[in-house]
DNA sequence: GTATAAATGAGAATTTATCTCATTTTTTTT
DNA sequence: AAAAAAAATGAGATAAATTCTCATTTATAC
């Protein structure tokens, strides 16, 4: 089972030791993006909190890794794999979940003529971007009901 | 000059004092999204640090302030007044600048409706969006040269 | 298999934000 | 306009999240 997360570790040149593989692990147990407590809680102790730190950062920086901030503020990191279509993020106020979401390809190629419209307005290089929703889930997420 | 300070605060029923108008005047110095660092340094000390927090704490109850995290992970805060249009964020990766941005009425109506779109696939209610954009001013912006 | 380099664990240190409570300021009442 | 009541503030303590340090362990190169 562990095979994928060692490749993900070979492939881009990072040695493969037993916390990182147990870390991507926890990564994949979900698909949408969890927060560093759901991760602490599935390690259970298994790798020192400050190896836990260590260890997102270190897929961070080879790109496998996607970290940001929900509304309330909560550090949240999701696994790139891949595989892994661009996508967006749509944020439930009420249990704090969060969903990942593509939008239409119409719509994504509208979006980078408006971004393209933005570089030559402000001089500026834009090389990703993010489209972030917020709202409430009526009644089918998981965890409200 | 704090004419318009007082003005917020008493139009949204809360009490008028000093470390509220000071914190207020401070926002209103800059038009861009600014971090609580900015804010302390233009402060300089005549709000305590816990003040400053509970007011801004304070502004964003009465919907006058926004809250977001920059992608390198700090908190920043912008005065959200009257006339302030509906807008989203540029983020400058080297000197961390971040710009607000318009995006044209054409483009917000599609978006609109891809978002409605979103409701009906996810079972949510949205109520908020943003698009947020990450790169590099190439040139022009007044920290990098 | 040994040497060398890199990664880890444990806890200290730092940073950011919140909380507590005695004092001060604002608002309300008279 | 003064007194009473309510609310806000300052200063520092506390809490939470993240980073740092360094002795020990583990992985990689030889």
């Amino acid at each position: 089972m562990s095979e994928s997360s060692r490749k993900i570790l070979s492939d881009h040149n990072v040695s493969i030791t037993n916390p990182r593989i147990l870390v991507l692990e926890a990564l994949m147990e979900s698909r949408n993006p969890q927060t560093i407590d759901d991760l602490q809680k599935k390690l259970q102790n298994k790798v020192a909190k400050s190896t836990l730190y260590r260890v997102l950062g270190d897929l961070k920086k080879i790109n496998v890794l996607h970290e940001f901030t929900s509304p309330d503020n909560t550090t949240v990191v999701e696994l790139l794999l891949h595989d892994a279509e661009h996508h967006h993020h749509l944020f439930c106020g009420d249990c704090g979940e969060i969903i990942d979401v593509g939008l239409s390809d119409e719509f994504e190629k509208l979006l980078s003529e408006e971004i393209k419209k933005i570089e030559r307005k402000f001089n500026f290089h834009i090389n990703d971007h993010r489209v972030e929703m917020f709202g409430t889930c009526t009644d089918q997420c998981s965890n409200c009901k």
